[in-house]
DNA sequence: CTCATTGGTTAGCCTAGACTAACGGTAAGT
DNA sequence: ACTTACCGTTAGTCTAGGCTAACCAATGAG
């Protein structure tokens, strides 16, 4: 999956996940997003420009205002990808956990 | 969870993400997970270290060699706040869908 | 003891990207 | 037409962090 990096990096930003947070309850337009964060309103329309090109949200035009809404695709791939590397990442470990395990055994009678 | 923004920022870089690639299927030594990948070696040992402090590895000595292992803690916390952001997400997604469902069939019969 | 191997650490450089200021564009009200 | 409100875009600045080079520490072999 390629696009999982523009996904992992968009949501590293701690502006781009407070602005999720707030979107997590419902629908808003970009100046009730941005009331309230520690930044202006132009850096929250360009985080919400990344996290659309990410699949994290969609807008749509009411009027003079533009609302955003969380897409639920984007976090779905993302919970794909990790779930994904959870498996074998889990298999991995308790392998190794096996082979220390004969390996403690095998010191223990010599 | 305060540690969540460790985890993705950690998981955020492309390097990270290729040395958790390489430990996916199995515990290594550093000078092996180097190897292959386009960083130098002392790059690798400040990211194994990035990792670590997140959660994400294990380390253990074994001579003069260190072996670094996947830990499913990090994981886990991860999958864990995905999933609470995905469920209220969705949440909030189809109740948006609902009032536009009605607001359009209101539209419907005038 | 000496030397080779394996890794962590630091200083310094350099790029990616987050932010603001200023501007332009559009829709609604008067 | 004029004004106001809401929003996207760009130019430019500045900081966080990823990378290498150089160095130091520890272990094992001879």
């Amino acid at each position: 999956m390629a696009n999982t990096a523009r996904l992992i990096s968009a949501l590293a930003d701690p502006t781009r996940r407070a602005v999720l947070e707030k979107l997590k309850d419902g629908p808003r337009p970009v100046g009730e997003i941005a009331r309230g964060l520690p930044v202006t309103r132009p850096a929250v329309s360009q985080h919400l420009k990344v996290l659309k090109e990410a699949g994290l949200v969609i807008d749509r035009s009411v009027g003079t205002r533009r609302i955003y809404y969380i897409d639920p695709k984007g976090l779905g791939t993302m919970r794909a990808w990790l779930d994904q590397f959870w498996d074998s990442a889990l298999d991995a470990f308790k392998l190794a956990a096996e082979v220390e395990a004969e390996k403690a055994a095998k010191k223990d009678h010599e």
